[in-house]
DNA sequence: GTGAAAGCGCTAACAT
DNA sequence: ATGTTAGCGCTTTCAC
């Protein structure tokens, strides 16, 4: 058999009481109890069983993860990083994390992770655009909720964010220092948050350097900012819009897509053209210009979800909701170049 | 509170013990008494705590899903759909997947995952190459095992397979049957056993319609079959032998870098030179001309990996080690051709 | 500052 | 075929 809180007590010459209480970090413990058991334990290798732990307490100690499937599969391994950021907190504070996929398009009768439905998880971070209909039918369950990249329409609820606006605004504000007056934007579904924020960005630094914005050169019309959907863009914008020195695209494979059309078309970038991207994503190949972009730390979102999620639940009702926001940093490379 | 065994007791008019009958489909229990209980467990939506059932069978309902951090970050979402695959089994089976990251280089004091110590899995699904010594540190813990897309170098394990021998000869029996005679090979890792094996079934093609093996048109020094690599090698190879007229690639990292160097280099794929994948990725973009590959079910791994280890718990001491190859399948597009 | 004991929800052996 | 009950390992209240 494991070794239980008895044989701590046993070996220690205490009560199990003593054992939990100096678990608990009880100031009414006398030092040398105190080392007394802890060595016992360290002896014994004893770690306190979840189940009857969780049995008396009434928490499971798991944390669920919820994202769609779609994000969860991105070629890109944006939500992976934030998941594995979500980990690496609860290797230290004594949560497991329960991933569940759930489907892009929810419908009334999908049924809900097992793990809501069982309620074996004290609480869930939300990764990504999830249906409303599906955060509607979880609200019923009264369990805490943590927000990650993506804030839901309505509601107050705890969110974890890019500081996309300033993103937005480092990368054109960039583009202005280097001398660029005709800057375009290139976003996918400009309904996202995220994809209007960083256009927000844009047009705050445009106009807080006395540049008109010109909607002839803003293309918000794709339907997701895929790397496909970026050359397609630029073909539309090149070819109409001849004075353009400039593009901030709303994500790095909207602007690897850009690359490849001026690639293709014989346009030199950062020469006639300088690109900026959003995300900072490693391609497998690194591409040639090698991209100017905006860095987000994914790991690190996934840490502060976890960390405001574990402190939600330490603190319970006294807790207000909380909106934090990720800085970014812009990371200068070779597909942009200062004119004249 | 929860609705509890008790709750369900009552509304049912039985004594608990009969509720968990009813649970544990025992059979000695009358057709109507379990009705009974069925419509009360349905009414009250009652979920046996895992807690209280953990505590008494001395089992945690979880497995645990092991992986290096490269693997689980990779662009390629491979071993991201092997871990879905798990997790949609769970989803029928009453387990939860807890997933861990180990690093890469493991060394002897690096900590092993938090649920192996705290001994809060019932078994262990390992997916991908890892280091030898967390398997040697792993086996100490008596912990039921499975492996996917990775067979330890010793000893006798439980294994879902890729099968590469398979999916090496066919795809080298391909280009044989459209008339190709010097057909490279371009392996990364030669030491990885799923490398290995593509190359046996590309030589036993080779060897069953009586060609020859050419070591000069073999590539396998590369140190890592990536993107980049790829590109590396045909370079290589391509200055050196000029009569090659189709390439099979270890994988489709591998075959896009080729792809890439044809390209750049006007060599026309397939016109020049026909080029077979492995792993059938989808790439964000398509590539052009798509490429002929072998598709390698990844969800499919997952699964066949989680249902061997449910079974493994459920028979438990009676169980031998089973090895599961997974079929794959040649997908013909337009990388290759028949050649006079 | 420490211990005794109740009880969390469930399973399983035993009784009926 | 169904019920009674001990006990899994722990936390927590209350006594001392």
């Amino acid at each position: 058999m494991n070794v239980t809180i008895k044989d701590v007590a046993k070996k220690a010459g205490v009560s199990i009481a003593t054992v939990s209480l100096v678990l608990h970090k009880s100031n009414r413990i006398s030092t040398v109890t105190r080392n007394k058991v802890l060595k016992a334990i360290k002896e014994l290798n004893y770690h306190p069983s979840r189940s009857a732990k969780g049995l008396v307490t009434r928490t499971t100690g798991n944390i669920g993860f919820v994202l769609t499937e779609d994000h969860f599969l991105r070629t890109e391994p944006f939500y992976t990083k934030i998941f594995l950021g979500t980990e690496f907190v609860t290797r230290d504070n004594d949560y497991y994390v329960l991933l569940s996929t759930i489907k892009r398009e929810f419908h009334e009768d999908d049924p809900l992770p097992r793990f809501i439905l069982e309620k074996n998880v004290d609480g869930i971070i939300i990764a990504g655009k999830v249906p409303n209909l599906f955060i509607s039918k979880l609200s019923k369950y009264k369990i805490p909720l943590v927000f990650v990249d993506y804030y839901p329409p309505q509601g107050d609820y705890n969110v974890v964010l890019i500081d996309n606006i300033k993103g937005g605004f480092l990368a054109t504000k960039y583009l202005i220092e280097l001398g660029h007056k005709d800057i375009a934007f290139v976003g996918g579904d400009i309904t996202h948050p995220s994809i209007t924020d960083r256009f927000i960005g844009y047009k705050q630094a445009l106009e807080s350097s006395g540049l008109s914005i010109n909607p002839d050169i803003i293309i918000t019309d794709e339907d997701y900012p895929s790397r496909a959907n970026g050359y397609d863009a630029a073909n539309r914008l090149l070819n109409q819009s001849k004075n353009i020195t400039a593009i901030f695209a709303c994500n790095d494979a909207m602007a690897l897509g850009i690359l490849q059309y001026c690639y293709d078309n014989g346009i030199k970038v950062p020469d006639d053209i300088s690109i900026v991207g959003f995300d900072d994503v490693e391609s497998d190949i690194s591409s040639t210009p090698q991209l100017t972009t905006i860095r987000v730390p994914k790991t690190e979102l996934g840490i502060e979800a976890m960390n405001l999620m574990v402190n939600l639940l330490k603190e319970k009702e006294k807790f207000q909701t909380r909106k934090i926001l990720v800085p970014v940093e812009l990371i200068i490379r070779t597909s942009t170049r200062k004119i004249k």
